[in-house]
DNA sequence: CGATATGACCTGATAGTATC
DNA sequence: GATACTATCAGGTCATATCG
């Protein structure tokens, strides 16, 4: 029996340092609440709680979170907030114990009296996660325990706090905050829909034609024999109406023109030289990320190598552009997943030694393949980013029906994903348009895997994990899931420079989410497609929630009075 | 080895929504 | 309509890779 105990990981982790009856509870088919406990919120335990005054509390609250089937994401979130503002409380107030704690500090935690600094949505989130486990351990403790225990285990529960969230009106105030903020961001986004849309195409477009101009003359080069470096141009016509020209080197003529070296792999870069005006011969502006390569703002910028001035250009870059946080040293395009926008060392320390502007474009067409797929699907069905990485290329996924009874008859083009609250697949119309460019980024898959077929990868969001298997999940690379981190992050560099401003001026920053609002509204307004139709097409339960959603945005107001 | 660049993993705030 | 739960989004820190 001891054995068996001593086997289990939790057990070596906790014993000898929480509450031994703790630690040994079953329920009553006899098995170890301990064993359900999420992997994360345990080792979260260990690292954290374990040593403080309030471990066996947390503890219990753990177990009863759990075999309460919270989601395992809910359950890392209430505790990892209460575990940071008891850190904060008893520190503040200098105790020690747990009987020390009672009300009265809380209270003075909430009316501000105790951490200044803190704002009302952190009180609040306190109050309502910690209210949280009272509740849960409470109605728990009472249906699942003898007297005995209930007894012995009334030590370890969180002290009851005489006041509840109704008490402070912070939480209403608020949500009525972030509501309005919401609000005018989407009225800002929501008339640009299409123009999103059509940029993010427009985009992709350049850099596919890059990547194949650089293709052919890499082509011509091998067969040639010629060797790097090459100067080659181009002209982009579409829209700009620019020639562009640059030069195709390599690492390894790189490294010996300007005398520096790579232990890594010789691959092919571009070096952007100039563009030029077709008409006049005026410099043009080039692609749109240049200025973005140029001031080296992919992933963290804000090195401590940076001097003063050039630290104060990229922040005043970045607020011209939304980033309120540029001088915290907030990183918009920085990603999650290797070989998505990333330069590499030695193109970017190469940069910045010998001033040129060095493109490792392999890294930029992905990540923009991946933005322009990610906002094709948000655009045109509102899915939330969890349902978005959900997408994988199997039949399961993947549906094509036919509707015979028009003629010719059509097509339909389904995603089954798992919507929020639910467990089971619904269904996710999408246009043709969206099957045929995920063809594309198989194509683009197999290649870099160089197989027939691409792997199955484990699913990368934290929440719903659980719900996720191991699949070839279309939104991948290089082995990996990519993850919402990194989606926001390429959606914002593919649409970098589009002027999305508030009725106040303010520029918008694009997020997933935002877009989810954005097509609802204008599913709604512009579209006149009924209420409950844009409410399925949300998978929403309640249309209330699809009504704030949707409700006419400042701009359309204005624009119908005008 | 030292400096810089990137990656892996952890932590936590805040927004959104299903449900009572 | 409020609450309780669930999801999104972002920042921090430390480890590891790259190159002079």
């Amino acid at each position: 029996m001891t054995n068996e105990l001593e086997l289990k990981q939790w057990y070596q982790l906790l014993f000898g340092k929480i509450d031994s009856a703790l630690l040994e509870l079953k329920d009553y088919d006899g098995n170890y609440y301990w064993d359900s406990v999420d992997p994360n919120s345990l080792r979260y335990f260990v690292s954290n709680i374990v040593g403080t005054p309030w471990q066996n509390h947390m503890g219990l609250s753990l177990l009863s979170v759990t075999d309460r089937k919270l989601s395992p994401q809910s359950i890392y979130n209430l505790m990892s907030t209460i575990n940071a503002r008891l850190k904060n409380l008893f520190a503040a107030a200098e105790l020690s114990e747990m009987v020390e704690f009672n009300y009265s500090v809380v209270e003075k935690y909430l009316t501000g009296s105790l951490m200044p600094d803190h704002t009302d949505r952190q009180r609040q989130s306190f109050l309502t996660a910690y209210g949280s486990f009272i509740f849960n351990v409470s109605k728990w403790i009472t249906t699942q325990f003898t007297n005995e225990q209930q007894s012995y285990f009334s030590k370890f529960l969180f002290p009851k706090l005489p006041f509840d969230n109704r008490d402070f009106s912070v939480r209403t105030k608020a949500l009525d905050v972030a509501k309005e903020t919401r609000k005018t961001e989407t009225s800002a986004v929501t008339p640009q829909l299409p123009e999103i849309r059509a940029e993010s195409h427009f985009r992709w477009n350049q850099v596919h034609r890059l990547r194949k101009a650089m293709r052919d003359v890499l082509e011509k080069a091998r067969h040639d024999r010629i060797t790097l470096p090459l100067e080659f141009s181009y002209d982009e016509s579409e829209y700009t109406n620019e020639r562009w020209h640059f030069v195709l080197w390599d690492k390894e003529s790189f490294g010996r023109y300007y005398k520096v070296g790579t232990s890594s792999e010789n691959e092919v870069f571009l070096e952007f030289v100039r563009a030029e005006n077709l008409d006049d011969g005026r410099p043009g502006d080039g692609l749109w990320f240049l200025e973005i390569l140029r001031l080296r703002l992919i992933g963290i910028w804000d090195q401590e190598y940076l001097e003063d001035n050039e630290r104060l250009k990229i922040v005043e870059y970045l607020n011209q552009w939304g980033y309120e946080d540029a001088v915290q040293g907030q990183a918009p395009f920085q990603i999650r997943n290797p070989g998505l926008l990333t330069q590499s060392v030695f193109i970017v320390r190469n940069s910045r030694k010998f001033d040129k502007l060095l493109i490792n474009l392999e890294p930029i067409y992905v990540a923009c393949t991946f933005a322009r797929f990610a906002l094709d699907i948000i655009t045109s069905s509102g899915a939330r980013m969890n349902e978005l990485l959900q997408i994988s290329y199997d039949k399961n996924c993947c549906i094509v029906t036919v509707d015979n009874s028009v003629t010719p008859p059509s097509k339909n083009y389904i995603y089954r994903l798992i919507p929020k609250g639910r467990e089971e697949e619904e269904n996710y119309y999408m246009p043709e348009e969206v099957y045929r460019f995920m063809s594309d980024i198989v194509n683009l898959l197999k290649e870099s895997y160089n197989s027939s077929s691409i792997p199955e990868v484990e699913y990368s969001a934290a929440t719903r994990k659980h719900l996720m298997s191991k699949k070839r999940y279309i939104f991948q690379y290089k082995g990996r899931h990519i993850n919402e981190f990194t989606i926001n992050a390429i959606i914002r560099f593919l649409l970098h420079g589009t002027i999305i401003q508030t009725s106040e001026g303010n520029q918008v920053v694009l997020k997933a989410h935002l877009l989810r609002h954005a097509f609802a509204t204008h599913a709604v307004q512009t579209e006149k497609i009924p209420i409950d139709i844009v409410k399925s097409l949300l998978h929403q339960k309640d249309i209330s929630v699809t009504e704030y959603y949707s409700a006419p945005t400042h701009q359309q107001i204005s624009d119908t009075v005008g």
